[in-house]
DNA sequence: CAAAGAAAGTGTAATTTTAACACTTTTCAA
DNA sequence: TTGAAAAGTGTTAAAATTACACTTTCTTTG
């Protein structure tokens, strides 16, 4: 009997954030057959050991799967219909990966919110290729992973604007265009600069640096980090 | 093999409010032994069934364990650490009632907040008693219970104040006073009537009956109801 | 070294929201 | 009729939000 036969698994929905777009971290699910399978994406996850916390689980998968390595995850949500699992193209795919294929696995959801370039995501030996994909051209996912996403940006936006959260998960040094950039992919709308800015400043959860933007073809910006605390 | 394997279980916070004060429904630990043992007080919970949906299966067992019906339950964490039902007094009562007492089970956290009298708690044939506890003195409860009520409290704290949530969980007819005294008790803080009132009517959430309090001692109060939509 | 391009950076006035604060009214019961 | 008890009500000051457009600074190119 393995280790791994907890029945609970993780799902990591990672969003990256490139200054411009909001994105989405994938994997290939990898399929060694002859047959020539549409490619699928699906959010990184996999089962939990039966000895293991499911933070730590969420961790270590990410890590296994895309070699991404501290960063901050967040438990949103569990997923436990029943059916999750149950439809064909899911089905083909468990049959070959998984020992007890008919079980009923529920999930539990971990999101963040990272600069996509402070991650550099790899394929690992046993996992396919990872993909990022931008947040308005998702298209059909493994499973239930379509509603996990969708449940997991919800969040994020209420994390976002309720809890000005996205601190400790953003980029070290940042300038103002591109939190607002951040605030505004995130929620999906437009923002007024001079309003941002001073709201911004007001909370005192960002702090300036000594450090300009460079190499940049226009005036340079001031820096900022977060103030953790 | 039974049905309820799935090492999964669902736990649920029931706050009651009296308009007086804020509660939290728990069941004895039954424990058919001739020694005499230490009450303890757990949240209502008991394992999913394999084919049965989370939220179903909250349901159920909340019915089962306490007759509660018909009330909105609403999921907000999943708790996974390996050791939660692994202390001496939980590994004891799980040893008399569980059929793989080793097993690691998880639990998926749901709460909701209802109006004392509209639910009638009682034990089931196999659940000890139900107990409506004060939120202030919540004493040492069974296994991880006294995390997952925390847990629950700080999301309805901040569903309340950010979301204006309550509103199908609370009573169909109430007076301001006593919306005032909910939104009081939940957050721990004393309010201002007149802004209070200001506020509540600004939102539209509550609407006017054309109807007053009854049977008290004073000048009866309007009566509101909340506007789903 | 001048000019053009590009985004950074900045202030004010009107409106809305929040916060602080105390007395009058209505009903019931004695 | 009176007393008890909570309901109900308005104003002012302070703070937060919104709408809105031009100047500055730096880089690159001719």
């Amino acid at each position: 009997m393995s280790i791994k036969n907890s029945h609970i698994s993780v799902d990591c929905v990672i969003f990256g954030f490139d200054f411009e777009n909001l994105n989405v971290l994938f994997i290939e699910q990898k399929i060694d057959d002859t047959l020539q399978h549409e490619l699928r994406l699906a959010l990184p996850g996999d089962l939990v050991n039966l000895d293991e916390n499911l933070d730590s689980a969420a961790y270590r998968v990410l890590n296994e799967l895309t070699s991404i390595d501290k960063i901050y995850l967040k438990q949103f949500r569990a997923f436990g219909n029943p059916n999750r699992l149950k439809n064909e193209k899911d089905q083909f795919w468990i049959k070959k990966v998984r020992a007890n294929p008919d079980a009923r696995v529920i999930t539990i959801g971990y999101f963040t919110l990272v600069k996509m370039d402070d991650v550099a995501p790899k394929a690992s030996s046993f996992a396919g290729n990872t993909h990022w994909v931008n947040i308005d051209e998702i298209p059909e996912l493994a499973f239930d992973h379509n509603q996990i996403l969708d449940q997991a940006l919800e969040t994020l936006r209420e994390d976002l604007e309720y809890k000005h959260i996205g601190y400790d998960l953003l980029p070290q040094k940042f300038t103002l265009s591109q939190l607002q950039r951040l605030y505004e992919v995130v929620l999906g709308t437009k923002l007024d600069k001079r309003n941002f800015r001073k709201k911004m400043k007001k909370t005192e959860f960002v702090v300036p640096l000594n450090e300009k933007q460079q190499g940049v073809l226009h005036k340079p910006a001031q820096l900022f980090k977060f103030n953790k605390s």
